[in-house]
DNA sequence: TTGTATGCGTTATCAC
DNA sequence: GTGATAACGCATACAA
């Protein structure tokens, strides 16, 4: 494996030269450009990053940290991502959490290892002052979920008003018995989809019944475990908002075990649209967000962090959308 | 951002004690020891890994290169493998390549570049010399997918008897017209898996209808356009094998457009377990990969090529299990 | 336009 | 047990 000197001695130039060429930074005269070129060729020679990195006091890495990987919601909000970083000469790397403050802290304190340049968080439990510590030194851009009492650039969707525009779809459907499953988590949007749902029962004239509201996690396990249970009730549901199409999913699997027919007997909305949703028997119903731009939006802000181009911290809102399948209209 | 040059300075030693307390080398007096210890806390010190990985010629980084991870294939095989990359110290970058053999290269080529120690190939379409070229001078382990004119390492199951498994339990159900649709694409996997679903039907003392095989890529839209056409057919088949969870669940959804009720009508076997198939409705009938253990099997032996404990190639084959749920028995 | 020389932050070899 | 110091491979300020 070649490295600049041995290309500098085969071409007979200085090193110096060699890296001009390489960067083309200052103007190098055709006769030598060519000899260089050539010996790179002949040698084989690729540049070591790692050299070229410590010289610069770069990485030209990111750190994307999100739970997981296996949730299909992320995986075109990463896509998004990556094709930004990659346009730009950036690699990411996708840092699976689990959701473990342990993992996510070892992540994300690789920026104190000069390991990447900045960081995309997708979900965090970090503490406020931490996040603001590591804030003011290195870019990091919180995409989705967002620690409220920062200042971070954040992107995401209204949750709150996607929420009310889902349940609003069942109540004018006639539904007056709606449940809810949510998830036990520090997510904003958790508690904003929530608030959503008091909302539009409310503008319904629907009063709530707490014991229609059920905790699990995202999962399809958690959506049909509780939704077992909520219509186990002696007054059950006519319809049901998850906050997850996961959990969607599996609220309709409960209510098709129990012979009830969808939508007939049995509404159900998600959150997240993602692609199983279409794929579904029934389709289901669901908020769809900008995932692709989602992922864009926030790579650019990081990028502009880490280049100096633009140190604001922002907070960037983008449109959503409900999407109505075979879940809550034949 | 303090240096170990800060860290020796106010410690009163020398860098290289500072660096010797780092890897705890060679053995420091306590005294001096706690002296760079509470050094390195006052100055809040992280090492710069980028040069230590300049100094030790290596970056304790794998590349995983995958067509996506939209495919929930594969987001076990990547739990395994960044399990025992973290283990290990290794962190793993996650390349999507999305089978685009240019994405493939600038991925692979990174290697080149120095930017990381090895790679696990998940999919590939390189040609044979490249691979081999690059493969003896970096550990590259294939897991799943391999070329098979190549020497390297290989982590894969046996797809041929696993399709014969699947079609057979077809056959012992009594179907005598089975379809199958498959991908056009260099998989050996592909290939292997059309292989058994012959050996099955003649085994079965079933004509092979050369019209009931179907090719396009791995994905649903796909799985729900081939089904349609097969069900089209003036003798439809009573049955259908899938290369993949995604393309018999299209197909099931093109089944249920057509009214057909399932297994009754119409019964499916698809390939992969991927989470997704559980949670349909019908719940799918598939062959299971030990997802998890491959993604370890093959991390593990990629990073003894790297730390030169193994450097024989090995084949390994795993095995797969059949999954029965309702698409094919009620 | 090109070459020389220095430094990026480490680790490791050699002295002491 | 500890300290100088030379590398690692590259980019760049300064000279020529």
């Amino acid at each position: 494996m070649a490295n600049i000197q041995d290309v500098a001695a085969l071409a007979g130039v200085s090193v110096a030269t060699v890296s001009r060429v390489l960067n083309n930074s200052t103007s190098v005269v055709p006769g030598t450009r060519d000899r260089v070129l050539s010996a790179i060729r002949e040698l084989n020679y690729n540049p070591n990053l790692t050299a070229r990195n410590l010289r610069r006091a770069q990485t030209k890495m990111v750190l994307v940290l999100l739970p997981t990987v296996a949730n299909p919601f992320y995986s075109r909000i990463v896509k998004g991502m990556e094709d930004i970083a990659h346009k730009n000469g950036y690699n990411v790397m996708l840092c699976n959490t689990n959701s473990d403050p342990a993992r996510e802290k070892v992540y994300l304190e690789l920026l104190k290892n000069r390991l990447a340049d900045g960081a995309v968080l997708m979900s965090s439990d970090f503490e406020t002052e931490y996040l603001m510590e590591l804030g003011s030194i290195w870019p990091i851009v919180q995409c989705c979920e967002y620690n409220e009492n920062t200042t971070l650039s954040r992107i995401s969707i209204n949750n709150e008003q996607a929420a009310y525009k889902a349940v609003e779809h069942l109540t004018k459907l006639g539904h007056k018995r709606i449940g809810m499953i949510s998830a036990k988590n520090n997510f904003i949007s958790t508690a904003l989809r929530e608030k959503g749902y008091k909302r539009a029962l409310s503008d319904a004239g629907i009063a709530l019944d707490p014991g229609f509201i059920m905790y699990g996690d995202y999962g399809y396990k958690s959506g049909l475990r509780l939704t077992t249970q909520l219509l186990s009730l002696e007054n059950p549901p006519s319809a049901l908002f998850a906050i997850s199409d996961m959990m969607a999913i599996g609220g309709i699997k409960a209510a098709i075990q129990k012979g009830f027919s969808i939508p007939d007997d049995f509404a159900a909305v998600g959150f997240d649209n993602i692609s199983f949703s279409s794929m579904y028997s029934p389709a289901l119903t669901t908020i769809s967000q900008p995932k692709y731009d989602m992922g864009c939006v926030a790579m650019e802000l990081l990028l502009k962090g880490i280049s100096g181009e633009e140190t604001m911290q922002k907070t960037i809102v983008l449109e959503h959308e409900l999407i109505i399948r075979e879940s809550t209209v034949n």
